[in-house]
DNA sequence: ACAATGATTGTTTTA
DNA sequence: TAAAACAATCATTGT
């Protein structure tokens, strides 16, 4: 039982953030330059062995992928469906480290009265900006009779 | 590490 | 030397 020779570890790190193409996909070491020539390599597996049963994730991946293609059945290329969420995910990476920054100052300065939490990170837009529209107490009395005027109107128009 | 998967791409083999 | 075939790589979670 060998342990992880650092690289899953080190890849899943550092390449995984970047996009698909510039990833280094496909581009393995020859197996000539460790010795071996790929039909030695190929001998060498046994395919009588059994696979390993599938761990409950997988075996979700399998009606994922089945319904995923079945709800899109015209997505070729992951890229452009990973762009958005990519984006999401760094503006709340962004986000964290905005509130780590916060913290770690916190914990200088002082412990006491640290509760400030929190503004839900919508992945909307950064238009988390407050829209609340000002209205006086007129508008506020006739907005409704209004919107119930013309709701009639439109209502009427179907008789 | 290794199960499934598919796109991608370097390497090897074959013509 | 070109095209074809093959194999490594990536991400994912659980064991």
């Amino acid at each position: 039982m060998k342990t992880a020779k650092g690289k899953d570890k080190a890849k899943n790190t550092k390449e995984a953030l970047k996009p698909v193409d510039d990833r280094k996909v496909g581009k393995r070491k020859a197996p000539a330059e460790k010795g071996e020539t790929r039909k030695e390599k190929k001998a060498k597996k046994d395919p009588n062995k059994p696979k390993r049963a599938s761990s409950a994730f997988f075996v979700f991946l399998e009606d994922f992928r089945i319904t995923f293609k079945k709800d899109n059945p015209n997505v070729k290329a992951v890229s452009a469906e990973k762009a958005p969420y990519e984006e999401k995910a760094a503006k709340r990476k962004a986000e964290y480290e905005k509130l780590m920054d916060a913290y770690n100052k916190n914990l200088e300065e002082g412990s006491d009265e640290s509760e400030k939490s929190r503004s839900e990170v919508n992945d909307e837009d950064e238009a988390s900006e407050e829209v609340t529209i000002p209205i006086n107490n007129a508008e506020f009395c006739t907005l409704p009779i209004v919107f119930c005027l013309l709701s009639y109107r439109f209502l009427k128009s179907f008789a």
